[in-house]
DNA sequence: CTGAAAGCGCTAACAA
DNA sequence: TTGTTAGCGCTTTCAG
């Protein structure tokens, strides 16, 4: 037999209703606390709450100061089991810290508000497990997800899952789920053939350390040495570092770059938070941007043109990323079926600054 | 009588359960639906789903498969009405594209994920109108608000919606509402004093322009008033510049002041936004930074360590203010009355770079 | 204008 | 191990 002393107590506790000594969680106050304290119906308090108009003034006007001094609100979950309406996004991200998704998240966001939707955001740091346990919470929670996966095996669970899913940049992968697919060879094509075009050859390339070990294709990396080799220029391996996706690995990796290969003469960055580091760094070692070296960024980050020199990018629209992916989500909850989403592609643009 | 035809119709696509055509809306799949499929009682499903130990782990599978056939997912408004655990708290925000938001937003995330709480997020914009919407969707759908609020109304709304509320950055106003505090004076205070000892006499003010016509006292304006005053130094009216909040509000304020009082030789800005923008704007207006003109922000961006010069600024912790906050929440949930819960404070830290 | 009945989809408690 | 019985708190018929 367990102790039921111990029990008791803290039963008695929690279930005390004393009034004068106030207790821990306070007990919900219903809509029939309401109904019977005004002497109505919990309809006639229902209709006063949701201002119908089949009600007598007064009656609403009595039902309503009482709610709110008895501090009745009504509970989402019954509203909600009963009028299916309220539709809730997942919104899952890499890092908020990253100026990229907060653009991202602006374009969801008002997306969302259009709509009347709610949104409900996940921070995972791309961790493996944050990933994976992400996507459980979101089939809880949600009604749909809208979601940065770096690890091939979340996009499979959340695949699997049974739930209306988007993907925010598809990137490349089997076309698992329906996303928004970033084109990043467009991209990586637009801004090498730039440099080229300028003259650079010997482009080394900043690579996120994270895709070092990636099961994803079509890696900015590997579109870098692509379109390279079909330029012909030999690429040294020397040439490409990785980097820590911040600004500080940005500079990390140039300092090493510097050490190996003083002699390239453009930095291909696998994003701006990359590439301004970079850049700092190797005018702090004395190098002139971007006469002894130039760098390319990619992302179009609006911090890119605060620093000195501004930098050249290859700019992603990441609001309208985030808003159609809330289209998307719109058509799949709207019965459309998942493969019957339009691939939707956004196209980074070259904006050439004083870097190159 | 109404037309009853019409009215059939539109019943009739809805409610239909045509296999062939698909309907927009699909039914959704309830656990009675698993249940009868699998020929046991929506206990046993319950069982499965929610990984009881009382079941046959054969029975388990066999459910798990149909479910996941079948497409079922709980209804989360179900299972909150009956397990009242899940605890969403309503971010809002004013802008998540101001760096200062993420920052605060991370700190939110991060406590809330601590505790397995979700967080919804709302964007304002600082409208008035929308800063009153919201708080009318906070009180609908989420068990504690969360939120910078610019406007008086909203404040006293929130603080009469019957939701457990707190505010971050309670500023100065009436404590009609728990919160985190910023300790504006101190860092103003420190800020201009640190100006003064190094010479500034001619110090001018880069104002947000929501500001100009605010009803909150203990402004950045107005302390900057009251320190100039005790140490003796006359302000022109002339140096205070109301500007947009943005790097390129801050930038044409400057411009403006500059046209003006071309003497002053430092610069108190509102944040490092508008600091950024000024201080970026003097320079190509041919001024020497900090040599002619030195610039001082507030908020401790992250950017402000990447601009030319580096900036100096009075840094605020946003993240402990988001993860204060959180605990600020926790406690008003906890059952602890709103007056006792003690008042936070985040003292603002001056943090000197080449920019003074 | 108001009330009674029914049920949204699920889980906790108790029986079998 | 499984099923039955009660709700959770609310809104939507449908009667009065």
């Amino acid at each position: 037999m367990p102790p039921p002393a111990v029990r008791d107590i803290t039963k008695g506790r929690r279930g005390g209703y004393s009034p004068i000594v106030p207790t821990n969680r306070k007990p919900r106050v219903t809509i029939d606390h309401v109904a019977r304290a005004t002497g109505v119906s919990r309809q006639t308090v229902s209709r006063a709450i949701n201002n119908k108009t089949e009600i007598d003034p007064e009656t609403r006007q009595r039902i309503l100061d009482a709610a709110r001094a008895m501090g009745y609100r009504p509970s989402r979950f019954a509203r909600g089991l009963v009028r299916q309406d309220v539709i809730t996004i997942g919104l899952v991200i890499a890092d908020v810290l990253n100026p990229f998704f907060p653009e991202v998240t602006a374009g969801v966001l008002q997306a969302a508000e259009r709509r009347g939707w709610q949104v409900v955001v996940y921070n995972t740091g791309s961790e493996y497990r944050k990933e994976l346990e992400v996507i459980d919470m979101l089939f809880d929670q949600v009604d749909v997800g809208v979601a940065f996966l770096f690890h091939n095996d979340a996009i499979a669970k959340a695949a699997g899952a049974n739930l209306p899913f988007i993907l925010l940049d598809t990137g490349g992968r089997a076309p698992a789920l329906p996303g928004v697919r970033i084109d990043f060879e467009s991209g990586t094509r637009q801004g090498l053939e730039y440099l080229i075009s300028r003259g650079h050859r010997r482009i080394a390339m900043l690579d996120d350390e994270m895709y070092l070990s990636s099961e994803a294709p079509n890696t900015r990396r590997e579109l870098y040495l692509k379109v390279m080799d079909e330029r012909g220029i030999t690429v040294d391996a020397g040439w490409i570092q990785p980097a820590h996706n911040s600004v500080e690995g940005g500079a990390a990796a140039m300092e090493r770059l510097l050490a190996a290969h003083r002699d390239v003469t453009a930095v291909f960055a696998y994003n701006d938070m990359i590439a301004i580091g970079a850049q700092l760094r190797a005018r702090k070692l004395g190098l002139r941007v971007p006469e002894d070296c130039a760098f390319l960024g990619f992302d179009g980050l609006s911090v890119g043109e605060l620093v000195e020199p501004p930098l050249t990018t290859l700019h992603i629209d990441k609001r309208r990323l985030g808003e159609v992916a809330v289209e998307q989500a719109a058509l799949l909850l709207g019965g459309t079926d998942e493969g019957e989403i339009p691939e939707a592609v956004i196209e980074p643009q070259l904006i050439v600054r004083a870097s190159t």
